[in-house]
DNA sequence: TTCCTGAATATTCAATAAAATATTTAGCAT
DNA sequence: ATGCTAAATATTTTATTGAATATTCAGGAA
């Protein structure tokens, strides 16, 4: 057995306890659930889940990661099959952000407990995926310029300010406060008022 | 004495409570300031606030909603009194809000302890500012339209998505991420943007 | 009546101890 | 050595209870 091999092993079985925290997370919450019930999971003890992860909060943030990466995708997925128009893109980049927020809310409320837990404990985290979503937006803008709908200058700068413009519907933070369909609305309202103002003129 | 002295002698004495006890909240936050120390301060027994207000948390809730109005004629009135284009009109809103925000968090961090529980108990309160944010929102579009800087269409509708891509600078909820540099950076390029797709074409 | 208070009661907070759980250690098996 | 476990220890939750505080009540003064 090779070095290679044994990466791809501890690798996969990462991966393995991973995923069946996650699902514990997602129906028990963080705090419910127990290192000694995710390493039954796995079939193994509690001990050994410690040559994996340092500790259940690595755990916790191990897991968000994948979430948001695998969420990441996609979206970016979404976001390429959208019409020809940047305009669409931008707005599919939207609706999607906004709907995998609201399902997940719904499907498991759960899940909340960890991205308390995560944004409180690893900012940096928070900062990546807001990292992610600009680069997206970036492309799109890139697209954009090329197709010749946007006239957009400083590409970067440009990305986070309509981040920031789209932080509603990019965070989970408002949910109780408006309903799918007013989310949806606003949204839409929020892609044509930036299109209208990256638009060349 | 009449209905009309009495109910005024009322209102004063409602409005001495709210201040001693706004006092004591912003110093030492909602949980430790008690019912008697409140009393105590308008020379009162514990038993007789009860004969103007319904309980504690009536008195934290008609505390914030003076709070939120002062804080809202401040803004409005510097709004009023900035600069003739309605695009500085909007600028000077949302730095406006947004440093009103970051100073109140910067000057009495407890008062956190009160906004999270207005907006977790009372979400008819926020929903409230959100309505008055709009409505001055609403004068600046209507400005700038009869200037002919701006063409809204449906001015009350476009004020609810200028106030959606307003969010980050106008509720204190992202404090912790950014410096009050970047915020001020951020606020200004969203800013530009909009005004851009709010734009005479 | 109207406005108030002191005392009674109900609720919430805080300190502690007990139990559950996270993490470390020592050592077995391959 | 490597991969693991059981048991030991450290930390965190949970339960309990006494104390503090919110709220209600009965009644006194103007």
């Amino acid at each position: 057995m090779n070095a290679i091999n044994l990466n791809a092993e501890v690798d996969e079985l990462k991966i393995k306890i991973l995923d069946a925290a996650k699902e514990r997370f997602q129906v028990y919450g963080y705090g419910k659930t127990t290192m000694a019930e995710i390493a039954k999971d796995v079939n193994m003890s509690a001990a050994n889940l410690y040559r994996y992860f340092e500790n259940k909060q690595d755990i916790a943030l191990e897991c968000s990661d994948r979430c948001m990466s695998e969420r990441l995708t996609l979206i970016r997925e979404a976001v390429c099959q959208a019409g020809s128009s940047a305009a669409e893109r931008l707005r599919t980049l939207v609706l999607a952000s906004l709907r995998t927020n609201l399902d997940e809310f719904e499907k498991s409320p759960k899940i909340n407990e960890l991205i308390e837990l995560v944004s409180k404990n690893h900012t940096a985290l928070v900062k990546d995926k807001v990292q992610a979503q600009c680069a997206i937006i970036a492309e799109i803008l890139a697209f954009g310029n090329e197709t010749g709908e946007f006239e957009v200058a400083d590409i970067i700068k440009t990305s986070r300010t309509v981040h920031a413009s789209l932080v509603l519907f990019d965070f989970p933070l408002f949910d109780g406060f408006f309903s799918r369909e007013e989310f949806e609305t606003m949204a839409n309202n929020v892609v044509d008022l930036l299109v209208n103002g990256l638009r060349k003129n």
